[in-house]
RNA sequence: GCCAACGUAGCUCAAUGGUAGAGCACUGGUUUUGUAAACCUGAGGUUGGGGGUUCAAGUCCCCCCGUUGGCUCCA
């Protein structure tokens, strides 16, 4: 007798060797149906799997987060059953799951194309109308190799394979059959043909490797029912308008020209929204005690020879020659920082010196890697170097995180994972100052008691560093900040000072950027507020909106007081009904649509319609005025008044 | 860079190989309006660029540029 305890500390009796099913039968009809696959003894199973001696049970179904896993992972297999059936040549090689669905990666000549996902939905909804188990076959790693001995790619997975049992599942009339781990659904009648759904269809290099054979990735999604999966393509349609390329353009808030690809062009709207951003940037850097430079875009090559760049990195720069000179598009600032630095002789007095720089730089990417505002060819580093004695270099360190923590959440990023990179293989200075530096890093962290994640092994040639990650609304995470010590430049620059006991000593250096890219930062805040900017970030935030032209002087005198109150306003005076103002008003973002007519002209009112809501109300000219200023003090999101 | 798809008016999109259209925006006019889009009118295009096939190309073929989705890389 084999014996199952349930979570409940109820035992379930059964044969020795019955299916898990078979146990599962026992509790009930119904749950034997739902169930996709049972946790014995923590391992997670087929149904099928025999049941010898004593264990615990978990039934996992749909509902669960593994169920719908499994599911998915089987979805995986019976898109491979039915694109091996609509093209018998195909090589499956690695069909894993991710966030929201599946892919699997194939070996085809012939190119699927977007209009064959019909087709492969129509054969795959056959399969799962067909509902036919799935049924494990397992032998030895030997046994496996051989049966696979001409097919290269299940011949490297079963290579990789942990364990000594290799196992395939079988499932279809045609005796379709996949290497996998498992586990899988017991039949392919488990999944819902509705909710089923080929996305897309993109390259893959094997194994991840740009030298390697390019394969098909063919992406799918399946979900429970029906009705989640809809809402999983509403989420993307969401998703999809909160794009801030989509955005950008309905605001007039930036371009791109094929004339120069990768290189944005900021609109005055979007100038704006720079300047804001740029202007609280500036006073919080002023408060934290750093001083602002700025170096040139075009240096010469020999530059970049003493900085190390041209050896690592010149496949991703722009050069231009002049009079048989070369010169060098700046990918980064710290090299002329640091010219700055040596343009005068320093003590240690002078430290820790906090050098900030909104550096524009160009980086050429390959052309498949541009997209939008966050991933560009020329963009501005909110950057800064700082230069301390070793004992400085923590305080250092967690002096910049204060200002992290205090810049993101002027943002609205409350959220957001720490990750410290240590010394990687190929990497310059000794083994004490990287000790040294990474106990800085990591004293910091500490200090601020901030969890982190470590990568060991990640860091910059030149030292350790620690990268801030935010999570905007929809839970999407962005690398933003970063901070870097830097061994190399300093050495290589003859940075120096002249230390307490009189002696020139090599100053420590702290490369940092807060938002990282602006332009990128800009683009993430797009789509973080939906275009919705918080006042005091919006290009437009305040509109007056007038009833009929009866009103105009009004609307002139009111738009002269808010302008003389140092906010962003226009009037909308022509001739169109209010509700077609109003319409565009929301459609463009205003803020606040301040409707005035007749009444409140008579009144000094002005009655005040919020972005995005229907409901109104009428304050007098001063009081709108102030809690305007207000809001744009508090940084706030909200517009509505108390 | 690689694989695939796409590129039509300022924007969003139509157009069996047979005269390139619509809505919004824009021009001029009518209307003087009270809370999510009044009406009329006009203008706007070498269909991304270049070559080819054809009596005829937005549409078919080739090359280039750009964009999109991924892979790789990264701020």
């Amino acid at each position: 007798m084999a014996k199952l305890e349930l979570p409940d500390g109820s035992v379930i009796e059964g044969a020795d060797g019955a299916s898990v099913l078979d146990f599962i039968r026992q509790i009930g009809p119904g749950l034997a149906k739902a169930a996709v696959c049972a946790e014995v003894d923590g391992r997670v199973v087929d149904l099928s799997c025999p049941v010898t001696n004593h264990g615990k049970l978990v039934v996992i179904t749909g509902k669960d987060a593994k169920g719908l896993e499994i599911l998915r992972h089987s979805c995986a297999h019976i898109m491979a059953e039915a694109i091996c059936a609509l093209w018998p040549q195909a090589k499956l090689v690695y069909g894993p799951t991710v966030t929201d669905g599946f892919y699997y990666d194939i070996d085809l000549d012939e190119a699927i194309r977007p209009e064959d996902f019909e087709r492969i939905e129509q054969k795959m909804r056959e399969i799962i109308a067909a509902d036919e188990p799935f049924v494990r076959i397992e032998m030895g790693r030997d046994e496996a190799a051989a049966k696979m001995a001409n097919d290269p790619y299940k011949l490297d997975n079963i290579q990789n394979a942990k364990g000594d049992v290799i196992s395939f599942y079988r499932h279809g009339a045609g005796g379709f059959e996949d290497l996998c781990r498992g586990p899988h659904i017991p039949r392919t009648g488990s999944i819902d043909a509705k909710a089923i759904k080929v996305m897309s269809v993109a390259g893959a290099y094997w194994h991840g490797d740009a030298s390697q054979k390019m394969l098909q990735r063919v992406y799918g999604t399946c979900w429970r029912n029906k009705k989640e999966l809809d809402e999983y393509l509403t989420r993307l349609e969401e998703a999809k308008k909160r794009d801030h390329r989509v955005i950008g353009k309905q605001m007039e808030l930036f371009s791109f020209h094929e004339e120069g690809p990768g290189f944005a062009f900021l609109h005055p709207n979007g100038m704006i929204v720079w300047n804001a951003i740029i202007e609280y940037w500036r006073k919080v850097h002023d408060k934290y005690g750093y001083a602002e430079i700025k170096t040139p875009i075009i240096l010469n090559e020999s530059l970049w020879h003493r900085s190390g760049h041209w050896d690592n990195y010149k496949e991703n720069m722009y050069f231009t020659t002049v009079d048989e000179v070369t010169y060098a598009v700046k990918p980064m600032n710290c090299p002329g920082g640091l010219l700055v630095y040596n343009a005068s002789k320093h003590s240690y007095r002078e430290f820790p010196l906090r050098v900030a720089e909104l550096g524009l730089v160009h980086r050429y990417e390959a052309s498949g890697q541009m997209h939008g505002l966050v991933r560009v060819r020329q963009f501005t580093q909110d950057d800064a170097h700082i230069f301390c004695m070793p004992e400085q270099a923590e305080a250092e360190v967690i002096g910049v995180i204060n200002l992290i923590e205090e810049m993101y959440g002027a943002f609205g990023f409350k959220d957001y994972r720490i990750e410290l990179s240590t010394k990687p293989e190929k990497h310059i200075g000794s083994d004490e100052i990287w000790e040294m530096a990474t106990d800085a890093l990591r004293g910091a962290l500490e200090h601020k008691g901030l969890p982190f994640q470590i990568n060991e092994g990640d860091g910059a040639f030149y030292g350790p560093k620690i990268d801030f990650h935010i999570k905007d609304c929809l839970g999407r995470s962005w690398q933003l900040g970063t901070i870097q010590l830097d061994f190399s430049m300093p050495m290589r620059f003859e940075l120096t000072y002249t230390a307490p006991d009189n002696t020139e000593k090599t100053p420590v250096m702290i490369h940092r950027a807060i938002l990282g890219s602006l332009e990128r930062f800009l683009g993430i805040l797009i789509e973080h507020y939906a275009g919705n900017f918080p006042l005091w970030l919006a290009p437009e935030q305040a509109r007056i909106l007038t009833i009929s032209e009866k009103s105009n002087d009004y609307a002139a005198a009111l738009l002269a007081r808010l302008k003389a109150a140092g906010l962003r306003a226009t009037a909308d005076l022509g001739d169109d009904k209010i509700g077609a103002k109003i319409a565009r008003g929301h459609a463009e973002r205003v803020p606040y649509m301040l409707v005035v007519g007749p009444k409140e002209a008579e009144g000094g009112l002005v009655n005040v319609r919020f972005r995005g809501s229907q409901t109104t109300q009428t304050v007098g000219v001063d009081a709108f005025v102030a809690a305007a200023a207000a809001k744009i003090a508090d940084k706030t999101e909200v517009l509505t008044f108390e």
